[in-house]
DNA sequence: ATGAATTTGAGGTGCGTACCTCATTTCGCA
DNA sequence: TGCGAAATGAGGTACGCACCTCAAATTCAT
């Protein structure tokens, strides 16, 4: 009636409790005969491992470490939070977590911290960063090391990550341009598309996921060049000025953070309201932005399924358990003033 | 270092094991001073009690009752794949669960059902139910026994549950209505609205968001009366016809489930993909619609989520642990195809 | 101060599992 | 057939906590 113990198991396979436990970790010692004969009385018994216990009884703690670059926008800033808000929960479940952040940019001070990562003491390690040669070989290493690393937001994929937790930045990119088309109501238009830097893989792959849909079904719709601000407020609104003073714009594609800075500009122009915007990323900014109406649409994942996914992932990796890829999926969400969360 | 133990709190406040644990389980027998000393020292240690070891010491098992209408659409399909998901992942936390189906509509039977939980075996109740007098007081009854209940998708706003697992169905209603309003782009139109039935608290709620944002925003939209079809297939098609018949229709919002047939009815009128329809709930087939083209967007909710979230919830308040509040809370989805979740 | 009631302490057992040690059995192979 | 190696069994301790019993200490009222 109660659910099977191992002492069930080791019954029902005709072993001892020690063989059992041999199996169930994967200790050396038996028999592929007897391993068998065991994983076929788990079956029969439908066992489930008690990983409560077992925990307990390993009276094992999992440190996880995640590197967040240190300056970072509002999106940065909401993660980590999320991530501490995550690990006090994660608490519970003997998982402790260490945010650690490297100077924005700089690889190879984070690479040299990946380097430091002591693998006796570090159960796994999430990073948010750009993918490059140096940072390549140091996930690389730390794998090596037997280290589980997933990569946080933006995918590495070249590394080697044993997961990757984000959505799709290409497929963020294509929901942005079906909204964007459909709000502009498929007339003929322009759309500017504003980014901080091209150097990010993600807003790379936005930008390719939006020309996508804009070309095969929004062909009215002309999509300008992407205009790089570098962060700066004053570079946004020249730049700004400057498209609009040789064309009209009927919708500005904001590809990365930067909310702030463009509805500053835009009100200077009076253009508030009277443009269709659409970015990305849910932050204090963009919520308020979306709230006044100033902007249309955000696409976003949620950062608090993105820190409790990180570590459930972490943990998963760490214990060799299978991860229940339905609940580490991040969805693609739509946030329009309508449906923002509170 | 490590997380502070009973015996650490013993320890700091210079008592026992057992007062400790006195103090802990709320047994009696303990002075008033004695037990602001031991919880004096479980704050300044920052104790957090392993409820994992609590339960296993306990041999507690959390067996939760969920019930779901029988009959029911896809979506209640949807939840129940769910819920048995969902049971499997929580078993690991010894958290079992029971669904139970009563027929469709029938709250007698249900009270009757619920009047039949014995608070020794049952931890927690979720139900999906209309809201009726006998049902409202058949919750009262149980929730008096002690046994934590929660509605689940809709909303019992007067039976007195601890809480509501699901999305606030006006605010749903109102995202559906902004989707739509900008999906036709601002033009004079008209839009047809159908529902199976509008017995349901939902399908009220929704029609009243919807109804809202139409008036507010979008006032050169005209949204007809709704059109409810009982389910019928054919009820659908010649209602569909009727309307069609005297004016000509820019867009359709169907309040409940129902993508089947209205796709199949739309098909043989060669109005699909000529309209926009907006819907709710995602199932297998509002998902081909989404992929065809023939439904442009939906509003839905997250049923793995609406699933780990009633059991988490239950088991908290079986507890009477605090809940997350952050993590419990449902997001409004809004699903197009670009976005669709794998 | 005395007896009774209340409060506290000490210690044990068990929950389901990990992990260790030391026999003892079985197997593969020469 | 016998030997060494590999496989298995038996039993113990520990993890953090719940819950039980019984004795000892401390109130408290009179």
């Amino acid at each position: 009636m109660s659910r099977p113990t191992v002492n069930d198991i080791a019954r029902e396979a005709g072993v001892s409790l020690a063989t059992v436990d041999r199996v169930l970790n994967a200790r050396p010692g038996v028999r592929d005969k007897t391993i068998f004969a065991v994983n076929e009385a788990i079956a029969r018994l439908g066992y489930i491992r008690d990983m409560a216990a077992a925990n307990l009884a390993r009276s094992r703690r999992y440190r996880m470490a995640v590197f967040l670059p240190d300056g970072g926008g509002q999106f940065v800033q909401t993660v980590a939070a999320a991530m501490e808000e995550a690990a006090q929960q994660a608490a519970a479940t003997r998982t402790e977590m260490t945010l650690i952040r490297y100077p924005a940019g700089d690889t190879h001070s984070l690479a040299a911290l990946l380097a430091g990562v002591d693998p006796d003491e570090v159960a796994g390690v999430a990073l948010m960063a750009p993918e490059t040669p140096v940072l390549r070989d140091a996930v690389r290493a730390l794998r090596h090391r037997a280290v589980p690393v997933v990569a946080l937001a933006s995918d590495l994929p070249n590394a080697g990550c044993d997961h990757f937790v984000g959505i799709d930045s290409r497929a963020a990119g294509r929901t942005a341009g079906v909204l964007m088309g459909r709000f502009l109501g498929n007339r003929p238009q322009r759309v500017a598309v504003l980014a901080e830097t091209m150097l990010l893989r993600d807003a790379i792959e936005r930008r390719r996921g939006f020309d996508e849909v804009m070309l095969a079904d929004f062909a009215t719709v002309d999509v300008l060049p992407t205009l790089e601000t570098h962060g700066a407020t004053e570079a946004l609104r020249r730049g700004l000025a400057e498209v609009l003073s040789s064309t009209e714009i009927g919708g500005i594609y904001l590809l990365g953070s930067g909310h702030r800075a463009l509805t500053a500009a835009l009100e200077g122009m009076g253009l508030l309201g009277r443009v269709v915007v659409i970015g990305h990323e849910l932050t204090l900014h963009s919520r308020s932005a979306l709230q006044s109406g100033h902007i249309h649409a955000v696409i976003a994942q949620n950062p608090g399924h993105l820190a409790r996914s990180t570590l459930r992932v972490l943990r998963a990796k760490a214990d060799r358990a299978p991860i229940d890829e339905g609940q580490e999926q991040l969805r693609i969400d739509i946030v329009i003033r309508e449906n923002l969360p509170d």
